[in-house]
DNA sequence: GAAAAAAACTACTGGTCAGTAGATGGGAAA
DNA sequence: TTTCCCATCTACTGACCAGTAGTTTTTTTC
């Protein structure tokens, strides 16, 4: 069960992984077939084993969806504290490299993004508390890298810091639209992105 | 039956008032519960009918939510085609109005959009495709709008008329956050989204 | 290598739901 | 008033599915 801090060790180690076998298929099958319609033993079928198998790594249906939901976010939020602690030019140049970075997540999770997006209205009330809490914090701390810059005189004075909500949903939305098949490479649309990113912020 | 073109008349009327009624009721619930969630017992119910009385509207369940996906998107469309041929100073002007314009109906069609956007793959291919021309249409059509302004040096001249996409994204992830009982009022979210729009665009 | 423990499976249940067949009842035509 | 027709309803079916009880297989331990 995913939420449990266990020592680690071999068997810790196998059970991870099989954990994360689950999340992976299920998210992708969540995916194609939406949550509702897609059916444990459609997953267990997937994967190979029955769908007791599940019951055994998670209480329900509902926490593969939890883990499903939760991994986008946690990624995003860790690489935004990850790029915020490096040193950077300025703030520009700060905003450029965290928009980079969460748009490469994005791109990467797609699935997970897009099912989080699509099926958070299933989570329990308490999951669903939990993953919003997340998001907040993310939408956060943009905001706040948008005060500081415009403080800074870096991006243009009559930015409101709720442009860090509208940066959020550019990035929130390419997983609908992008598709690794398409003409756009990642790299281009990444590169986009940032770009729209900096313009919203007016730092240009 | 909704795509049956029939001359107008009293019965017509009374049949037209009873297929939007269930396409109002249907969203709603399929915007709360989700579609595969949501049985046709429920949309009934909401109605104070039963079961086979949506039946002789629609040919099955899959036929009320196609009708659903349709009207953001008819609508957007219609009003953006209607707001082109209007007279306008400028390319600026003409973007700033018909994002106005848009994102005032996808305010008050929040929960279409949202069911739309999330439920789309339940669509049979026809339907789907038939939808997703529609939408292609709109995107085409602001893309031409950006392409002509910034040859009329009004936008940015490293614009790309891909910026369309993202305005698009702008536009349609704003039922995901809005919510009327918030504190932002939809006028305030409107002016937003116009700004940022015309900061996407480089207008200014 | 036998016994105990862990992991995974077989087989089931209780409930749900899209879609349908045939009954019913109220209004229009005659 | 009687007949017919159309809208709507009652009552059902066949399939599906989350979750579980209890058994079998595999692994670990001694």
């Amino acid at each position: 069960m995913p939420g449990k801090a266990s020592k680690p060790s071999i068997k810790n180690e196998f059970t991870a992984f099989k954990t994360n076998r689950i999340v992976e298929v299920a998210s992708h099958l969540f995916y194609e077939r939406g949550y509702s319609s897609c059916t444990l033993d459609h997953v267990a079928e997937r994967l190979g084993v029955t769908k007791p198998f599940l019951y055994s790594y998670f209480k329900n249906k509902e926490a593969i969806l939890a883990a499903i939901c939760e991994v986008g976010i946690r990624e995003s939020l860790s690489v935004l504290e990850r790029t915020l602690a490096d040193e950077h030019a300025d703030h520009r140049a700060l905003l450029a490299e965290v928009v980079r970075q969460v748009g490469r997540i994005v791109i990467d999770r797609q699935e997970y993004v897009v099912v989080y997006q699509r099926e958070m209205k299933h989570l329990s009330a308490k999951d669903h508390e939990r993953i919003l809490r997340l998001r907040h914090s993310f939408d956060h701390q943009i905001a706040e890298l948008i005060r500081e810059g415009v403080e800074a005189g870096e991006f243009r004075e009559d930015t409101d810091s709720f442009v860090a909500v509208w940066i959020g949903g550019l990035i929130s939305w390419i997983p609908t639209w992008y598709s690794p098949q398409g003409q756009k490479s990642a790299a281009d649309v990444i590169d986009q992105l940032v770009d729209a990113a900096m313009r919203l912020a007016g730092a240009e």
